[in-house]
DNA sequence: TTGTACGCGTTATCAA
DNA sequence: TTGATAACGCGTACAA
């Protein structure tokens, strides 16, 4: 592999010359100029990005940390968080914590060792800790669910209001046991839901199961409920990994969405119109989670002393006929 | 930042002591050892991996470049490089490009700059170039679809087997004009899907249109095709992102899948078996194909003169109701 | 077993 | 404008 002295000494420069002509910063000869870029060429040489961040002191990659690929959630913010990093100059690096405090753990290692430029993390739990990439001075901002005892810069979705809203919608369309399938204790996004939930219905009425935040655990869930002695007549339920299992549990029951049972999901999956009856969910603006997350996390790059900022956006209920009879 | 200089002047020894310390490489005196470690802990010490890879000449990441994040097929492709490589210490960074020849181009070059152990590769089309990385040695894995003109390592479906397969279930259940929506020209996965489907029903009756592997794309030419003055009576679809735009062009001409038009789908999306009826896909076996490309990435990476492999997968029909009256 | 010293490939500083 | 040279932080011959 070519190296910068390669490319000097066919050029016939120093390498100071080659890196000047190459990175187009200080001035050179446009012969030179010319005579380096045509030995680079020849020579297929390809910069070594080790060296230069070694030498800079910093890197123009972004890590992005979330917790499930799989969730078209966090899909989507990793969509957002690319599209404004590309347009400075910042590729973005996706890091799948699969819900699990070690991957984690290993992925924001990773993320302080290679020297990322900032990282953009939803935070699997109560135990992350980023005290190690703050006290070297990496900027991360948590999307979707805060750092547990931290001020810094997040981008969060008001999601107890929304989960109070729906509840209310359930209510207003006639149902009158209304229950709620949230995720994890101490998932702040689950915590919320539910407490949202709880705001509407009253805690003495409150009927609800928490599980992982996915298809099985939530359809196990949803069984348990619904077979209750008083079983809801509708549920909100707090993703759309969970809706999934949801769903599967009434037609094990032969109990058809919106009928029998209310619904009403969080995320508005690319599925949910597709199914019969379609569900109504609420939407959160998972790309523009994103790309508020990536616009944070560049201005912290480029001022390590302004204000923590806490962007928080609003989710909104889109009404389809799994929530009414 | 602490270094390896800090921790070693804390501890009252040599850098070098400290990094065999460390790396537990060469033995070292127990109680210095002890000492170093203590240092390096009320340091915060954490190695600069760049210097490390740098001087190492290595990486202990895998880079993983998929075209749609938001296809749950390449996301069940990473989950299986990802289990994989972290059973060796490897740690795996997802690129997704998006469909868009440039930003693979640009994830490529961050590749070879970062100097990466190894990439996974899902070229998006002709044009992928990947010269740079094998001239500098970097070890490449085509998956799902092969890199053209060039031999090398690969992971891919029988798809075009499969595509065969699926025509004929339709045929054999009764359909008599089946159609086809494939993906781009140029795509191999696409063509060969296509292929597989004029095998069965020959050339001079193929029926198909072709559009970007994207929902908004496959529900235009969906429509376009049922708008025909001989329309379809049954449809191959190409993958479950297309699927999604094809259910509902047949929603908006009021036509019932199964009834109407019989339908098969490549890739068993979650939500497939939700809809009414539940979809008929053929299974791709995603998560496999991830494994399998990570083990011969590794296999390469530990030895570079090996025997260039395929692996060829073997997708499998999953008779629902969409396919039959 | 430990320490000295060099080099990995760049970029930035300083003279010329 | 150009070139020699010193870092960046680490691992590892080699010598002690």
């Amino acid at each position: 592999m070519a190296t910068i002295t390669d490319v000097a000494s066919r050029a016939g420069v120093s390498t100071a010359t080659v890196s000047r002509a190459l990175n187009g910063k200080s001035t050179v000869d446009p012969v030179l100029a010319a005579r380096v870029r045509r030995a680079a060429e020849e020579l297929g040489y390809h910069p070594n990005g080790l060296a230069r961040n070694l030498r800079r002191q910093e890197t123009a990659v972004l890590a992005l940390i979330i917790s499930d690929v799989e969730n078209p959630f966090f899909t989507a913010i990793a969509r957002g968080v690319e599209d404004l990093a590309q347009t400075s100059g910042y590729s973005v690096v996706l890091c799948n914590t699969d819900e699990n405090a070690d991957k984690e753990r290993r992925y924001l290692d990773v993320a302080l060792q290679e020297r990322v430029a900032g990282v953009v993390l939803s935070p699997t739990g109560h135990a992350t800790s980023v005290d190690r990439l703050r006290r070297q001075g990496t900027p991360v901002v948590a999307v979707d669910r805060p750092l547990a005892g931290i001020v810094g810069d997040q981008v969060l979705v008001d999601t107890r209001r929304a989960a109070g809203e729906a509840t209310t919608h359930l209510l207003g369309n006639g149902y009158q046991r209304v229950g709620c399938l949230s995720g994890p204790t101490g998932v702040r996004t689950a915590d919320d839901r539910l407490a949202g939930y709880v705001d509407v219905v009253g805690g003495r009425s409150a009927l609800f199961r928490r599980s992982a935040y996915r298809a099985e655990g939530a359809r196990l869930a949803a069984l348990d409920l619904l077979d209750e002695p008083a079983p809801p007549d509708a549920l909100l339920v707090a993703n759309s990994t969970m809706a999934i299992g949801v769903l599967e549990a009434l037609a094990e029951r032969g109990l058809r969405p919106g009928r029998d049972v209310g619904l009403v999901a969080f995320d508005d999956a690319p599925w949910t119109t597709l199914i019969d009856p379609p569900l109504t969910v609420v939407a959160q603006p998972a790309y523009d989670v994103g790309r508020a997350a990536a616009d944070l996390l560049l201005a912290r790059i480029g001022d390590s002393t302004r204000e923590p900022a806490t962007v928080t956006l609003e989710a909104r209920l889109i009404a389809r006929h799994s929530s009414r009879r």
